[in-house]
DNA sequence: ATTAATCTTGACCGTTCGGTCAGGTTTATT
DNA sequence: AATAAACCTGACCGAACGGTCAAGATTAAT
């Protein structure tokens, strides 16, 4: 084994775990003790690498933040509209899919008034943002799509695309409680495309 | 005094006091200390009108579901799906503007997996929604909007509605750390109904 | 083979949690 | 005025929390 082989493993384990456990109970209702149990390991051992509960789940709202931001790149692969958001829309839409926890830790910072994450929030993504807000006002001005609020267009999409992840509980409750199967969440992403795209005048 | 006013009193404001300490702490994080302060009572005297911290809970997300269940009327108030849509989506645009707290207690317990209210949800919002799937697919059928699945369009309205009140400390911390004013809330509010109109085919 | 560094862990600690209760006070009933 | 019912609350309880620590086990470096 290489030197920090151990620690490499182990803090994976460990994060791997707390993100079942914050995502499952919140981060009051996540316990040391679940997250060691999750992760096999004695509770001392997770002080041992991560000194505090909140340094762990740092962390872990660190990793979240680094996805996030790989999927925000999606919105500049393409020059027009159409392809750009729809790459993003099903970027996020994918996203919510392969990793429903994430977003639901997320989610429930931002709930809870985003005590840890104000910062990121407020220099990152403001900044991610306002280049993007320009994009899109580029497109208004040029005529490709109608005239509105690139922000609140912005809002809409992280809305309807990260509803699918937080809100899984409710839906599979509306769905003889059965989650989305692959085919019913296709379906989902094909209309959430189709009706904002049309609905900013992008289509038709 | 009438008979039982003073328990009419307290119970109120025990319950206004559990809302907003629920609301900024989640389930696990309100403590019936920090409950019992906001309302300026000893926290025995809590126990004394609701036994439980789960029934005093219990009893906060009953009070949520009725004003919920208020304000889907809005839908079937109206013949046309322009005008029914158009009220609902508003409805429950001014319901997250005035009631941000109640939005957030009803998200995290549906983020948490809806341990307690997975009976409403399976009852009385599947047989809610399940009427006005019929009444969307009427419209389908008469050609009034496109085709699409509305169990899908009704989900796009909850997530975007609610989004203002779950996720406003991140719209703020986007907004110049300042909360939206009255005029880009009515902004987004027509953008959003604009936005899911015409994306369905029922405007233009 | 020896030493140093890293890792592991059961037992323990102070604090805070939800909840209880006995005894006192206030309000309603007669 | 007397009795009953309802309300109030400081002090307390066992359980669970995040976190610590000393002592031993394992791995890496020499």
């Amino acid at each position: 084994m290489r030197k920090n082989q151990i620690r490499i493993n182990n803090e994976r384990r460990i994060l791997a775990a707390a993100v079942k456990i914050f995502a499952g109970y919140g981060y009051q209702g996540a316990t040391m003790r679940k997250i060691a149990e999750e992760a096999g390991l004695p509770k001392a051992n997770l002080h041992y690498y991560f000194q505090t509960k909140e340094q762990l789940y740092r962390q872990v709202l660190d990793g979240i933040f680094k996805d996030w931001r790989a999927a925000a790149n999606t919105f500049d692969e393409y020059k027009e509209p159409v392809e750009a958001l729809r790459g993003y829309i099903e970027t996020k839409m994918d996203l919510s899919r392969k990793r429903p926890l994430e977003s639901r830790i997320w989610a429930e910072e931002i709930l809870r008034g985003a005590p840890l994450i104000q910062d990121q929030l407020e220099q990152t993504l403001a900044a991610w943002l306002d280049t993007r807000v320009k994009r899109i006002t580029d497109w208004i001005n040029k005529g490709t799509i109608q005239a509105m609020n690139p922000q609140i267009l912005m809002y809409m999409i992280w809305a309807v695309t990260q509803h699918f992840a937080d809100f899984e509980s409710q839906i599979r409750a509306l769905n003889q409680q059965q989650n989305l199967s692959d085919e019913q969440f296709a379906e989902a992403k094909k209309q959430v495309v189709q009706t904002i795209l049309k609905g900013i005048g992008a289509l038709d």
